[in-house]
DNA sequence: CCTGCCAGAGCTCAAGCTGA
DNA sequence: TCAGCTTGAGCTCTGGCAGG
């Protein structure tokens, strides 16, 4: 009886191919690393499949049925078309050929300290591939699972534990006040640090953060006057006011955009390390060109930040 | 979703059959 | 007698399914 499609054996194909090449059960079984009686049973169930005995006695060997001459090329391009199929991805791509669009998620700042590099490394390297720089307005990981975030760089957080990540570099908070600020005119100690009002940069618009609760852990609280959805525009009010702003310390060692006629210090209280990391879904962890791109991303970054 | 159980597929070994 | 194919017995592995 002809097996049905839901029976369908793959390696079926490749007995058959096997068998009609070598016309021999013994040669067959020697090229697929079987003993012949393994061989044997495959040719049998190969004839309830097709109906047709394929191979038949002849003296001591065997003799393919018209049939099996009939099948012999199809069943060879077959299992060659099936091994290209099921054959594991080298990994090359050819960058100078890659056409794709990549959506990265990062912050404001980011993407004002780093895009010039990345996009002059990335073109040098992959002319045809496009970036598109999404806004960050929360941590949703909803659009990495959903593939319309190819990349995050940022902070982890904690409501998609299935994400791979790596960490790019480490940075701390600083204070950053107006050139000549009656701040920076001696030491800066954490009450005249709290004596000043602040400008805060905050997505949810939250007036505290972690420099209340160290400055709370002295006794002390600050007064603050503004918040902001990013960093620039932090640095903007405390560059045209008597406001501190808070920012990442790194971008003022790089000479950020933004940091002319602005003097950072660092803080007189203790606040938490800030992890930046790149994350992106397992689905594309073995993709070529997204390996290529995180490698490209996180290389150029740690260049950029090499002592982090 | 994980784990344990069970049935069936497929393998090897050994032995039998057939023909040169 | 030997080479090659087939078949019975027994083992291992895999996948489906039920239960926790």
């Amino acid at each position: 009886m002809v097996a049905a499609m839901t029976d369908l054996d793959l390696n079926l194909l490749d007995a058959l191919d096997a068998l009609l090449s070598e016309g021999s059960v013994t040669g067959a079984a020697r090229k697929l690393g079987l003993s012949a009686s393994a061989m044997s049973r495959t040719l049998t169930r190969l004839r309830n499949a097709t109906g047709d005995p394929l191979l038949v006695r002849a003296g001591r060997g065997l003799v393919p049925t018209p049939r099996a001459i009939e099948l012999r090329d199809v069943v060879h391009a077959l299992v060659r078309d099936v091994r290209t199929v099921l054959k594991p991805p080298t990994g090359e791509i050819d960058m100078a050929e890659l056409d794709r669009v990549f959506t990265i998620r990062a912050s404001e700042g980011f993407v004002e300290m780093f895009c010039g590099p990345l996009v002059a490394g990335i073109a040098s390297a992959a002319p045809r591939v496009r970036l598109r720089f999404a806004p960050k307005p929360d941590k949703n990981a909803e659009p990495l699972r959903a593939g319309q975030i190819d990349l995050e760089i940022g902070v982890l957080g904690v409501s998609a534990p299935e994400m791979r990540t790596r960490l790019i570099f480490r940075d701390r908070f600083v204070g950053a006040a107006r050139t000549g600020h009656p701040l920076l005119s001696g030491a800066i100690t954490p009450e005249r640090y709290a004596a000043c009002r602040h400008v805060a940069a905050s997505r949810r618009g939250a007036f505290t953060g972690p420099v209340d609760a160290a400055l709370a852990d002295l006794g002390l609280s600050r007064d603050t006057m503004v918040v902001v959805p990013g960093f620039s525009d932090a640095l903007r009010i405390a560059r045209q006011s008597d406001l501190i702003a808070l920012v990442p310390g790194l971008g003022f060692r790089r000479k950020a955009p933004g940091a002319e006629g602005i003097c950072t210090f660092p803080l007189p209280v203790p606040t938490p390390e800030i992890a930046v990391s790149a994350i992106w879904h397992p689905r594309m962890d073995a993709d070529p060109a997204h390996r290529w791109l995180r490698e490209t991303v996180i290389g150029i970054c740690q260049k950029m930040v090499p002592d982090s």
